[in-house]
DNA sequence: TAATGGTGCGCAAACGTTTGCCCGTTTTTT
DNA sequence: AAAAAACGGGCAAACGTTTGCGCACCATTA
């Protein structure tokens, strides 16, 4: 039974018509009668005839695909991503082809390469943390493959790209903390080196004005992500002269090593010590301590919003415009949300 | 510069040789003179050349692309396969086309239909929850696409697929407890319908004749994982004669949800009350009141070894081993870990 | 009646490769 | 010196589609 998938050829052949008006048929061209047409489609059903994507494809200098790349599959912000990613391809009929680059700038190059010998139409990409030079993705400028950045945006010119910004939300979270009557809000940041850390730092320091109160830039400490880094710095702040009764922390991780480490230290979370996170983490819905409130991040919502711009380019591409000069820059706000009623806010 | 991609033809012309030429000298084909080899492929390289994959695609039949449809790419279950899917095939130089199902038995047949359409070389799928019929994966095998099922396994014959068995892993679990002086061990199981609940409670079963003592059915009970009814079954255990103090839950969401509930009823973690689950979230790592030992499933692992096995049938299929008659049944055992000493264990 | 227009379909090129087969030189063998 | 072998390379088919163009036939119109 071992049959090769039948053919628009074999179609042809037995009904002693041409190739042409086997295709015609099948697509219901108004130069078809209605006669062969119905014979076409009928013998077509009984072969269980598909057509051949990978001829199409050639034939079309198209694909129906779009590559994603990312660092890391398993990181639940990604995965999170990849799933709103691959829910709109397929709405919009495209197909998705996956990759990693473990963070690997060497890989990554790679990754673009083969991507692009594979002829996607676009590419979705979240930069590796330790890409230098993209060369790589100016490449593939010249051949006209678009590419739209989320989450993690490289530092090039004339690019679309989907991200959020974390200053409002840190804002309002910082706000938050004060209106609950802290006065003195700590902040454990992640390294300079992310741009990530950068806006936190900003959104502490306009809360701050926003509230006329002065900044404390002792209690900005700086952490690598790691847990013994966290704890480190939560023992800096908590042996500052103005200990934090608040802390604002980098990402979920961090705050669970923080919260982790009071716990240890006898401190009460929420009360002797409140914190406020970044929501990286879906599961903080299950733990008992956690952050009074985070920041989302919206994981969900950036691979929809990328997805959707690259579709909408590549629609525009194959509707023959040109040149298009503009291009997308999308900010998604950061929102502060408390998180007892966290449920209703899921992402997806 | 928008520049089509070079092709082998227009070296060719360039060159004033024949296409076939080209391509030989690109494969080194030692029917080539070194110096035209050397020329070709200077130009080549000039001209920035590379393959066209779609082209090679037709002519080969092949694509060097495997699908993956499962359930929910957020998952951390599946996030965890996917990440090893990925890493699998790319050492193999195949590519992945990835797929959600959204445990949607109408969607995965639409999807494994797009699948064959794109040509894909094989299919991971790891099955809906509600797929009742399984004529969509039959319908592939007169096209010769192999398929491998990895955890969500469907009841067909003649099937390749991965695995992970509980009952082992259970049996250790409750021994585990037994070992530690618990003798009233409760169990809050999963829905019936879930054959992975007949193997926990086999092995729970198991584990009581191995150490001589008596089973109690009473002290399994169901639940349909949400936290409402994990509450209920928690209530009910506590309520029964043979109060028990320690409890195997049926995931990991099960028992945040059974230990929230446990703490807001002043028991104490580990002490009054102690907890074994199956490890299917990363995060336990995190947290404070979790349980003392885990199942592990090894979701990284199954993926490696499902895309290790479809690749290697590929690689026989393409070697022109025509039929062959055995199918891979790999069952991955579970193992208990204790959750002190879990971060050595990652899965990766 | 002759010109016009519509209908229904076929021819063949094109997409970019790979590869079996053939053929003309040169080199080696006997 | 003639035959055989080796070398270097070209021709063309094949993979399965789509689509511009051309063509024959029949039915209108003037």
């Amino acid at each position: 039974m071992r049959s090769k998938p039948a053919t628009i050829k074999e179609i042809a052949q037995l009904l002693k018509i041409s190739i042409s008006t086997v295709s015609r048929a099948l697509h219901d061209h108004p130069s078809i009668g209605l006669t062969t047409r119905q014979k076409v489609k009928k013998l077509a059903s009984e072969l269980n005839y598909e057509p051949n994507q990978t001829a199409i494809f050639l034939q079309q200098g198209r694909t129906l695909t779009i590559g994603v790349i990312l660092p890391e599959l398993s990181e639940a912000f990604f995965s999170s991503a990849i799933s709103a990613i691959e829910d709109c391809a397929y709405k919009r009929n495209y197909t998705v082809l996956l990759a990693q680059s473990h963070d690997d700038e060497q890989k990554e190059k790679q990754l673009v390469e083969k991507m692009k010998n594979h002829r996607v139409d676009g590419l979705l990409v979240s930069v590796s943390k330790n890409t230098s030079s993209y060369q790589h993705f100016e490449n593939l400028r010249q051949y006209d493959i678009p590419i739209v950045f989320f989450d993690r945006i490289p530092a090039m010119q004339n690019i679309h790209y989907v991200a959020c910004n974390m200053e409002i939300g840190t804002i309002d979270a910082v706000s938050y903390l004060l209106k609950k009557g802290h006065r003195s809000i700590g902040m454990i940041n992640g390294p300079a080196t992310l741009s990530a850390s950068g806006e936190r730092k900003e959104g502490y320091i306009k809360a701050m004005i926003k509230n006329r109160l002065k900044f404390d830039p002792s209690l900005i400490v700086s952490c690598d992500l790691t847990e013994t880094s966290t704890q480190a710095a939560l023992d800096e702040l908590l042996a500052s002269k103005r200990k934090p009764t608040a802390i604002v922390t980098f990402n979920d991780y961090v705050a669970l090593f923080a919260i982790k480490h009071a716990t240890n230290l006898k401190l009460k979370i929420n009360e002797d010590l409140e914190f406020v996170s970044y929501a990286n983490l879906p599961l903080i819905n299950y733990m008992e301590s956690i952050p009074a409130a985070s920041v989302e991040q919206f994981p969900y919502l950036q691979g929809q919003k990328a997805a959707d711009i690259l579709l909408d380019l590549l629609a525009q591409k194959h509707q023959g415009v040109t040149e298009q000069t503009a291009y997308y820059k999308i900010i998604i706000e950061s929102q502060l949300v408390e998180n007892s009623s966290m449920t209703g806010f899921k992402s997806k």
